[in-house]
DNA sequence: AAGCCGGGGAA
DNA sequence: TTCCCAGGCTT
């Protein structure tokens, strides 16, 4: 570190956010719930992205009760396609609990708060600050790459040992008379002057005291050390139908996508299919199906998260009989019309599968 | 400390 | 295609 922490670094960083601040609708609010429901979406999600998805759960659910009341499957179908879908059963959880424990009061303090399902360092700190004013700084992956390049840290910021050196700093930075001014400035000016590339320093009012920028280090801060690839999955879908109605299944935990749809499914190490494999499966499982039944994949789907890349065939098979009810306990698969899939919360690639079928329409 | 958990935008 | 974006929970 070769910076030393001053106040004019916040006195900088604010007069840049008085300027150049976007209007966005959770800046309007001291409601801690609508605090927390925004920093919630954006924990993992641009502002472009969760925009969206912010107006919809506020005015479908505008207090904490109403989130509380609501059905798990209808929470998770209004976060479908944000991702990470713990945050949506963990935001559901919470909110039950905050109605129940704390009489639909939320907390007001950063280690109360810190107590929450889904709740850490980084929101804790964020609805103190935003709604209570509580003098405690915010350390998102913005505030990372700002205090690294201006200060001169090099330490691995995806190292949790680091998160102590940078919390220490921006400590010692946070204006006890502004301190949410200051928490929502540091991380505007991470998300739209000091980028992760290509970042503004031109134009920058840190530019002269910036330690990154002086000594040409840009480029190389903040240290990251990188994720380990993907490892690769092979998923088939059987999706049985009759009469118009399609067998999806809830999916358990343990795994991706805990508590989304999907139908059933046969994972196996190679994109082709053993179908040997597969209906000696689906027999024992008191489905019988022969090799005919199985019309071929029209179409192959890559599907690629931070840490897994699926590669999906679907195969259509048209039952001409109904499935026992044991049989459909056994393997957790119920019927659903193409208006009940609608309403059911799936992966992407689920969606994107039926749409590409016509089964959902492409709204 | 390390691994797990989605999805999308920009170069 | 390749690279980038990360907070919280579990092990």
């Amino acid at each position: 570190m070769e910076n030393k922490p001053s106040p004019l670094f916040a006195q900088i960083i604010i007069e840049w956010y008085q300027r150049h601040k976007r209007a966005l609708p959770w800046r309007d609010t001291t409601d801690p719930y609508l605090i927390w429901l925004s920093e919630v979406i954006l924990q993992q999600t641009r502002v472009a992205q969760g925009l969206p998805y912010f107006q919809r759960f506020a005015e479908t659910y505008p207090t904490v009760q109403h989130l509380a009341t609501a059905p798990q499957d209808e929470v998770l179908r209004l976060w479908q396609g944000l991702g990470y879908y713990s945050r949506a059963r963990n935001m559901h959880h919470t909110a039950q609990q905050i109605v129940q424990e704390y009489g639909g009061e939320f907390p007001d303090r950063y280690e109360e708060l810190l107590k929450l399902r889904g709740v850490g360092c980084y929101t804790a700190a964020a609805i103190a600050s935003f709604a209570f004013r509580e003098k405690v700084a915010v350390l998102d992956g913005n505030v990372f790459r700002v205090l690294a390049r201006v200060f001169g840290l090099s330490d691995d910021i995806a190292a949790p040992a680091s998160r102590k050196v940078f919390q220490q700093l921006a400590n010692e930075l946070i204006p006890a008379d502004a301190p949410d001014i200051f928490n929502q400035a540091i991380m505007e000016f991470g998300a739209i002057q000091c980028t992760p590339v290509m970042p503004d320093c031109l134009f920058c009012p840190l530019q002269q005291s910036c330690f990154a920028f002086m000594h040409g280090m840009v480029q190389e801060l903040p240290v990251k050390s990188k994720a380990k690839a993907a490892r690769p999955r092979f998923f088939h879908y059987i999706v049985f139908v009759h009469e118009g109605e399609y067998y999806m299944r809830k999916r358990l935990g343990g795994d991706i996508w805990e508590g989304l749809y999907d139908f059933y499914l046969h994972e196996s190490d190679s994109k082709v299919l053993d179908t040997v494999t597969l209906l000696k499966e689906l027999n024992g499982a008191g489905i019988p199906v022969r090799e005919t039944h199985l019309l071929p994949p029209r179409k192959e789907y890559k599907h690629v998260l931070s840490h897994q890349k699926i590669t999906a065939r679907f195969y259509l098979i048209q039952l001409d009989f109904r499935l026992k009810e044991e049989v459909l306990q056994e393997a957790r698969l119920a019927p659903y019309s193409s208006e009940k899939i609608e309403a059911l919360p799936k992966p992407i690639l689920i969606d994107s599968y039926l749409k590409d079928e016509k089964i959902l329409l492409n709204l």
